[in-house]
RNA sequence: AGAGUUGGUUAGGCAGUCGCUAUCUCGCUUGUUCGCAAGCGGGGUAGAGGAAAGUCCGGGCUCCAAAGGGCGAGAUACCAGAUAACCUCUGGGAGGCGCGAGCCUACGGAAAGUGCAGCAGAAAAUAAACCGCCCCGCGCUUGAAUCCUAGAUUCAGGAGCGAGGUAAGGGUGAAAUGGUGCGGUAAGAGCGCACCGCGUGACUGGUAACAGUAGCGGCAUGGUAAACCCUAUCUGGAGCAAGAUCAAAUAGAGGAGCAGACGCGCUGCCCGCGCGGCUCCUGGGUAGAUUGCUUGAGCCAUAAGGUGACUUAUGGCCUAGAUGAAUGACUGUCCUCGACAAAACCCGGCUUACCGACCAACUCUACUU
């Protein structure tokens, strides 16, 4: 598998969790007024991410998903330039107002931020 | 053609690339109890809704005792039917709205009992009082007429007092003790009559709600049950985080004996029932995983029965099953430029949200032939 193709398998994903409390314990942040996204180092040799979309600040179904696909596609697209770290989407209120391109747009910066902090812890 | 009513269908299309979930299949590798299992890769197929929503009703399913008894509490409320069941649906009745097609209705009982009624009004539930109207009596008084001027008598009127008759009228109010008309009377009154309304027991039609007919009764029974209440029918509780299986830590489960007070659960209370205590013996089941989880009161077609909801028969089909939670993103293109909004155990309904498009039946108005 010399081509690396841009899937989302289901083993990088965060599921369990204990995953979870690791990266909420201690993380780097990055937010605007989308969303917040934490980032830690882990053990393993590639990205993972979890979503955690709430209900309180997005009410309708609907826009849960919006925001979970258009997390899922920037990671999926653009995980490769990424290095070994554990991501946490969390949704603000605004996200359910606008449309998916200026979501894109928002996490395509903030991976670039979160993947040149950790570079420099490890 | 315009305006409208009812019912139904649909919910952007097509092509390409990259992904996700399930499932089938092929190849390779590893393991093998030779059935197969796991991993990687390729290909095929399927993949949100009419409301998936609100969680407002009714069921299935699961556990709580084989879900039990009584009290209490709650729900429903014209009649008949449909249904697994319903507060739903269908048909019918009654009342109301609309020119009409049609639409709407918390539509049982006030003649079992208790309670309530602001303002206004003479009076608000007891039938009377009050104002008013009428008659009679008593004196007083004004005018006119008659008689021989004092004065008397008669007629017409006025105010007062007393004794009675009335309930026609009384600006109100959501509601006023049947209504309208004619007769009747001193004035009046179902006092009498006609029509309308009401009550009543018959008859006719209808399964019934109810309707109609002729008769009888001169009218009794004011409103409020979205006040308590009465009557009839129905309802045990909790929910898929239900529950079941496999299983790291910690400590739970079953059986026997003892104890029978207390606590917990089953229902708010009582009865009743279960569990928990101590000793001995046998041996374990939280995180997590699997299952429950989609073949079902299922969908489609045809035929038959029924006004209809729906039912029956035959044939065909398998149509999401996720679980930090899949059904998407990008590009091109066309058009009428795409609303409301996404499964989470499953069904039947109700309610609410919604850009539109199309189909069928029917109604009204105008015009032409």
């Amino acid at each position: 598998m010399t081509q690396k193709a841009a899937s989302f398998p289901a083993q990088v994903r965060l599921r369990e969790p204990a995953e979870f409390k690791r990266v909420f314990a201690k993380a780097e942040r990055s937010s605007d007024k989308y969303f917040t996204i934490l980032a830690i180092v882990n053990e393993l040799d590639h990205p993972r991410l979890g979503l955690a979309i709430a209900k309180k600040n997005i009410r309708r179904a609907v826009d849960r998903n919006k925001i979970k696909r258009a997390a899922r596609e920037s990671f999926r697209l653009q995980q490769h330039d990424m290095t070994h770290i554990d991501l946490v989407v969390m949704a603000r209120r605004e996200a359910a107002a606008v449309d998916s391109k200026i979501l894109q747009a928002s996490l395509a910066k903030h991976w670039l931020k979160l993947i040149q902090r950790c570079a420099t812890f490890s």
